[in-house]
DNA sequence: TTGAAAGCGCTAACAT
DNA sequence: ATGTTAGCGCTTTCAA
């Protein structure tokens, strides 16, 4: 049985087929009765246009194209999962599929559905470098980018405020008595770095305490490395940091791990404080304080920005506040 | 500027459009002198022809569409995150897109997506009402369906081998001395319901140890009602089991938690034992001894057996083991 | 080896 | 209000 076109439709309800177009479309231009006769047909025989016509005709592809890098990914990393979550709830609101494209390696060339006319709009994750945003508007293809870093008029990009970020958490450590605070970043998306870095820097000098060199210079890219970064923090047992500060969730989950190998306690001995937050943060113990933002809701943002600029809209940089949340990893100190 | 397409590229090279389709696609029947001329103006124009009218004319859509209910969404449940996690790597071997469908909710329609030409295939997310696997048969949409319960030699489907995991971790429960073992289950699915109990059963009288009924009656959603059938199940701190099998990971988490919340200790005073394992049970406290299965090499699987499918090949319905996974979580009982 | 032309199934401009 | 038809950009059949 051969699938059904608008042709046999209209043969079958003996109209034409724009007629048959326009009840598909709810347009106007059909009397009331043809549109009757019309629909009880493609009701019938349950009838579905073919939309790959559609989109050859109107140039549209129907679908939103999610670039992701290696660390960006949905299906590595928690914290893009639940970014992702959030677009895909939201792409209900518009008839649209979501492709999450292979993780580009390259950094020099986006992946082939964007220049195939397979993607309609680009949802970017995480910073991208400067040529990939020359392509994308070279191709004229609308584009946000979320969890951005770098705010930039020209783009339309979400960005969490993480100067803020670091600033709470390191008040927050203050105010719980810590002043030896030690700092686990990443050197990865150097903004981000910059951002924490001086969050931390201006809430230790708002209350006039020293930034030690060698606890703002720790790095990692992951869980396990923050693990050994962790290991050469506390070489030496009678010089300590009370507190550490993680500017990535899944750098706390490592660093606790270690403190607690060495039968220290979080946060007994060393509280430990985070910078975004996933699932994996209720579940650890102690579960992580650390500052966190609605990761779906900046998805649906996304979508919602997108779909905005696909509209014709000016591209608009935001920034997006974060929030403390305040859970078992970080004890006050009386002394 | 206007977008390139085959005719310019034809125009330009001053040969005729099958020449440049030829060239496109690797196929003979145009000189090595002529191929030459062609490609060079396709790299300078970068040029990148447009899918969608490949689609229309080949009647393909070069999209496979992954179904799920609200209960297999893989940014739900983590299980199936990393099931489609395999998938989506898999889907670079094949240049085909993965469409994650919204969740299907009716139990009758399928998503549109597939009526509307626009998927080539199908993968299902758990097992679904037959009458979604007659709507995709009689639409002649290959598929297949991962982490199936029912073994169905006329469609293609991959079933984890629950019972012999029920079996398995019972067995191992009582290799370390319990006894007195509860069981916390599901009823989602009949099916797994069914296999799991057996599984259990067959263990506990193969030792010749009793079966009570109390004990394997209880029964839970996810965490959260695995946390309430906990509080059920160790309401009379007289009786209780010395150990739990939890048939999905989720209700594990849940039931530990409980435990830990009336200050009893897993496993000193309670062992737990779960199927299914995902990240989250290596991150709680215990860690988890569990059963699993390699989810990402099932996706992987999935995707593979449904290509076979689309090119012709038979319905296989496979069965895969699973294996102890030996965490934290189980004690041994002397007494 | 090369080129002309048909046609995939739809929408919309245009004619009636 | 209704029907006719061009054409989206490609692949492939057929003829030269």
């Amino acid at each position: 049985m051969k699938r059904l076109t608008v042709k046999d439709i209209a043969r079958r309800a003996g109209v034409s087929v724009t007629a048959v177009s326009f009840v598909l479309n709810n347009k106007p231009g059909v009397s009331e009765a043809t549109r009757k006769k019309i629909q009880k047909i493609i009701d019938e025989t349950d009838f579905k246009p073919n939309l790959n016509s559609k989109k050859l005709l109107l140039k549209k592809s129907f679908n939103i194209c999610l670039i992701i890098n290696p660390y960006s990914s949905p299906f590595e990393d928690l914290f893009y999962f639940e970014i992702t979550r959030g677009i895909l709830n939201k792409s209900r609101n518009y008839d649209y599929n979501i492709i999450i494209s292979r993780p580009i390696l390259s950094n020099s060339e986006l992946p082939d559905i964007v220049y195939s006319g397979d993607a309609d709009g680009i949802i970017f994750m995480q910073d991208i470098p400067p040529v990939l945003i020359d392509k994308a508007v070279a191709c004229k293809l609308p584009f946000v980018i979320v969890d951005s870093h770098s705010r930039n008029n020209k783009v339309t990009s979400i960005n969490p405020d993480y100067v803020t970020a670091a600033f709470d958490a390191t008040n927050y450590l203050i105010e719980n008595g810590h002043t030896d605070i030690a700092v686990v970043s990443s050197k990865i998306v150097p903004d981000f770095y910059k951002q924490t870095l001086e969050g931390f820097k201006s809430a230790m000098s708002s209350r006039a305490l020293p930034v030690k060199k060698e606890y703002t210079e720790i790095f990692a890219e992951d869980e396990n490395s923050a693990y050994e970064a962790a290991k050469l923090l506390f070489k030496d047992p009678d010089h300590i940091p009370t507190a550490v500060l993680c500017t990535v969730y899944s750098f706390a989950i490592g660093v606790i791990q270690y403190i607690k190998e060495m039968n220290l306690s979080v946060p007994g001995d060393v509280s430990v404080i985070g910078i975004d937050d996933t699932l994996l943060s209720r579940y650890i113990e102690p579960k992580l304080t650390t500052v966190g933002i609605d990761k779906a809701g900046m998805g649906s943002m996304a979508l919602d920005m997108l779909f905005d600029k696909i509209n014709g809209g000016k591209p608009e940089s935001i920034s997006l506040p974060m929030e403390l949340i305040v859970r078992n990893s970080v004890s006050k100190i009386t002394k």
